[in-house]
DNA sequence: GTTATTGTATTAGGCACTTAGTACAATAAT
DNA sequence: ATTATTGTACTAAGTGCCTAATACAATAAC
């Protein structure tokens, strides 16, 4: 997964969410080291500090930790990157519900437009 | 629909979107009047400057049309207003199933979500 | 032991968003 | 005819985001 950046949010909080992802998609094992900060800024074409930032706000999520001068790792605990997993899961769910149905669909129509929309794109 | 405002996106962003919906959801009719800004802006709890940015972008949609001193009113394209509606679900099914996707979730868990949590809040 | 790497902190500047306050022209309401 | 309403425009100030540039301490690499 590339990076996808939209200006209508802060860059730190689109660059920590996307990171948690690669981290609870297995992209970045339990334990496993994060490529330094100056990489991960140029790789995704923002200041450092923005990255910075963004890896700040991934250890206060618990799925990283700073080990100084050692570099920055994924934590050792899979039971809680799992965990993260299925709440972003569960929240991304509830989202896209709560969408549909301020449009004004029922869930039968939620399930013929997920239908739709997977007959479209493989 | 009350106002759903979050601080890390544009306030006339969520504004607009959320008098979208209110537009497509058929709270407000095609050819009905809509409130006047300092109304709705009072009624959002924002500034009217913000709440009019906001009705100037759903107008670039073609969802509103102002009529100066007469008031702004939903269009009376009911096709156009149906047309906004389908391309909104389809965009928010593709970024569910997108974001779904990233996780590292496949289509059965997908569903498997969504009947989850259909079970769960009703 | 020396050097390079890494996380972190700091300062400065530009930019967009939001609020607040004010004002104006056109027209609906009376 | 007078008043109130409505959309719109403008300026000023405060705030947060992002970038740029620099610096430092700790430690890994050699």
């Amino acid at each position: 997964m590339e990076w996808k950046l939209t200006d209508d949010r802060p860059i730190w909080m689109q660059l920590s969410e996307q990171m948690a992802r690669r981290i609870v998609a297995g992209q970045y094992p339990p334990g496993s080291k994060l490529p330094p900060v100056r990489e991960l800024a140029a790789d995704a074409g923002v200041n450092p500090n923005t990255m910075q930032r963004a890896l700040a706000q991934l250890e206060s999520d618990g799925l990283a930790v700073s080990n100084r001068t050692a570099g920055r790792a994924v934590t050792e605990d899979a039971a809680a990157i799992e965990s993260v997993r299925r709440t972003m899961a569960r929240r991304i769910t509830k989202e896209f519900l709560s969408a549909i149905a301020d449009l004004g669909y029922t869930r039968e129509d939620a399930l013929a437009l997920l239908k739709e929309e997977e007959d479209t794109h493989g």
